[in-house]
Parts: structure tokens; C-alpha cells; sequence
DNA sequence: AAACAATACGTACGTTCGTACGTATAGGCA
DNA sequence: TGCCTATACGTACGAACGTACGTATTGTTT
């Protein structure tokens, strides 16, 4: 108890423990319910007892894998985070650098709202907003996350730029207008706009008209 | 119990009545305080004993005044509008209408998210996304007061639009996207971001430059 | 005066929460 | 083989929650 492993192994090695197998496994179980569980009601509607309950397992057995609450909502702001990349940021690195990836990013975000990838929208949408103004790793993590995202937007962005694809714009300030937009795109899709995914794609294709 | 009286008196009378007037302003000390509890950790973060506690009450005493949980949300989101209207709306009535007035309001919601009036910033930034997702009478009052604000935005910007005082853009699009960047200046500022209001003004007066 | 109404409080009940602790089982390793 | 470890479960505890109910106090009304 004093020697708590992480479950994390060296980064070169394949982990064959069966034992640790079989734990990751339930806690990546866990974990994609705790994604939708709190983009649906935000991370403080998760509980361990309410997981266990839905997934057949115990309550102390869901403890067992992550000790504590706050652990619990690490791993699942993790998990949001390698589902988004899978179905957002990898998909679009398909794309050319540049303008069309801009497009590629902004049209796999809006299919990721629209869907949706998760039961309640965006996981950012949902949790950003309740954890901005409490300080601690949680709030760390998910701000951390949420500015990749714009980095990884910004850096399309001036990409774009130098290429000469695009009009001259301010390509931090483009980001956060087009994160904004989509942000207020998953509001609007929550509360039944369908209209929503046409006003965002006309707001981005105003960032990248041809110069 | 059964013949359960409104306490909203008849539209015309003042109350006279000092026991309605007593319940009157303990509902709003109660409220006032709620949403500031709420702009920071949601409407989920209000309790009945928490209430109790910080203002020097009785949880039963609280539960008088309210009856149920619900009943406290409502009355918390209805103050939060009250409030909001008081620092936002009514001053920006002040200006012109058209363009100046659009200036005024996102201003004063500028003010109003950086002051801030509550403490843990806009009220709807935090509990819009909260409630989007779940049916019931909190989001339909939190989601039309919102549609009230963007309806607000629009008209003015139609009606600068109409006085020829801005170039040709789709009001009901701008405001959208108005508020969208509102609503992420509110988050960048919560998360220590002192230039986002920098931005937010920028991307405002894009939608007001003259014809 | 008597009857009623709206605030307030005290108490109590059942539920859910996070956490701690002991135990059992299965897999890895000396 | 024996020893250790990681999963799992069962149980228990204190705290906080929403709500129900009875009672006292104060103000209004008849």
C-alpha cells in the first residue's frame, strides 16, 4: 500500500501481465461509461456506486481500480481525451496541412456533436465550464486538453497562412473564434437547433476564403 | 397544503402584506447568494443545508420558503436573470438603438463576466451546458433567457442593419456567433486569460464596421 | 376576540455518497 | 513449491442529501 504501482509500465516495453491486462480492460470499460455519464450530467454526476450498478460490477471493485474520486475523473477526462483524438485529430491528419485540414478537423467535430461520439455532446462542452473556477489537476487536465485543441487549430491556421491559401487573418484569434463557434454549435445541437452545424460551417468557411 | 398559494400577488397591487414582504426578502438573500454558489459549481452545487449554513438558517427554514429542490433551482435562475438584466440590458437601454446600443450590451457583458457580478462568472455560461441535455423546467428557463439574449443581439444588429450603420451581415449569424465568443471569453477569463476580453472586442467590432 | 396564513425552526427518516478494511481469487515470479 | 501482486467483492462507517411532519411565532383578516 506504501509501494503503490502505477499501472502505467515502462513506455519501450508490452505490458503481458495478465493481471494488468485484465485491469486495464475494466478500467477502460469504466471509463467509456464515465465519458458519457458526465458529458451527460458533467463528471459530478459520476459516482462509484451509480458506475458499478450500470456496468454489473461492485462498488468496491470499481474503488479497487481507482482509489479515489478524483482518480476516477482523471481517468475519465483521459479517456475523452484518446476517444476524441480517434475520432476528430487522427481521422483529419488525413488531410494536407493547412486549410483542408482545417476543414477536415471542423467536419469531424461537428459529425462528433452530432452524432454523438458520446451521450451527452462534447465532453469539453459539458465540463469545461464546471471545473474552470475550481483549482486542482482535474481543471489542469481539462484546460490543458482544451488548449491543444486551439494550438492544434491556430497551427492549421498559419499553416494555411504561409501557404498563401487563405486571406490574411490573425490565426490565435481565428482559433478562438472557431473553437467558440463550435462550442456554442454543441450548445445549440443540445437544445434541438438543428440549424446549428450549417451556421458553424458558414462561420469557419468565412476564416478560410481564398485571399 | 393543498390550496398552495402563488407567491406572486396580483399584477396590478403592491404587497402590502409585511408577512409576504418578510418571505419576499428572504427568498431573495437566499437567492442572491444561490447564484453566486451556482456560477461556481453549477445549480448541482446548491443544497438546502449549504444555504442553511452560510447564511445563518435553518435547512428547514429554507425549505419553508422553497418546498422543494426544483422550486429553488427555478427561483435561483429566475434572481440570475433579474440580476443579470440589471447589469447588462437596462444600462445598455441607455444608448441608441442600432449599433451604439450592441457596443453598450457587449460592454456591459464584458464588465459584467470580468467584475464579475457573480462570483464564479456568467451564470449560463456555467449552467447552460449543464442542463442542455436534461428535459425538464430548468433548461427550458435557462434555455429561453438565453434565446432571449441572442434575440436581443439580433434585433439590434437589424436594426443597424436597416439605418444603414454596418456593412451587410446576417444578424441572426453574427449574434450567434456573438455570443458564442462571449461564452468562450467567460471560460478563457475564468481560466486566467486577462487578453480574452481583448479578443472578444475585436471579433465584435468586425460585426459593426460601417457599410 | 378568534381564525387563518406565512415564516421559521427542530426533529426524524431513508437514501446515496466516498472511503476504509478484511478477504478471496487468479496470475506472475522467486 | 512459496511469495507477492492486482483484481474483485462484502461489509461498515460517518457525512450530506431531500423531504416530511409537528410546533412556535408573527402578522393579517374577519
Amino acid at each position: 500500500m506504501e509501494e503503490m504501482s502505477d499501472n502505467v509500465p515502462p513506455p519501450g516495453a508490452a505490458v503481458t501481465d495478465g493481471r494488468l491486462l485484465r485491469g486495464a480492460r475494466s478500467r477502460r470499460a469504466i471509463t467509456r461509461h464515465a465519458v458519457d455519464i458526465a458529458s451527460l450530467e458533467g463528471l459530478n454526476g459520476l459516482s462509484l456506486g451509480r458506475l458499478a450498478t450500470d456496468l454489473g460490477l461492485s462498488k468496491s471493485g470499481v474503488q479497487t481500480l481507482f482509489k479515489t474520486k478524483e482518480n476516477l475523473y482523471l481517468a475519465t477526462v483521459e479517456a475523452a481525451r484518446e476517444l476524441f483524438l480517434d475520432a476528430v485529430v487522427r481521422p483529419a491528419q488525413a488531410a494536407p496541412p493547412g486549410a483542408a485540414r482545417v476543414r477536415a478537423l471542423i467536419d469531424h467535430w461537428i459529425d462528433y456533436a452530432e452524432k454523438p461520439l458520446f451521450t451527452g455532446g462534447c465532453f469539453w462542452a459539458a465540463n469545461l465550464p464546471d471545473f474552470d473556477s475550481r483549482p486542482g489537476p482535474v481543471r489542469d487536465a481539462l484546460a490543458g486538453q482544451h488548449q491543444d485543441w486551439l494550438s492544434l487549430i491556430s497551427a492549421q491556421l498559419r499553416h494555411a497562412l504561409n501557404a498563401g491559401e487563405i486571406a490574411s487573418i490573425d490565426p490565435d484569434l481565428a482559433a478562438f473564434q472557431a473553437d467558440a463557434v463550435l462550442n456554442a454549435t454543441n450548445t445549440a445541437l443540445r437544445l434541438g437547433d438543428r440549424d446549428a452545424p450549417g451556421r458553424a460551417r458558414r462561420v469557419i468557411d468565412g476564416f478560410l476564403t481564398r485571399p
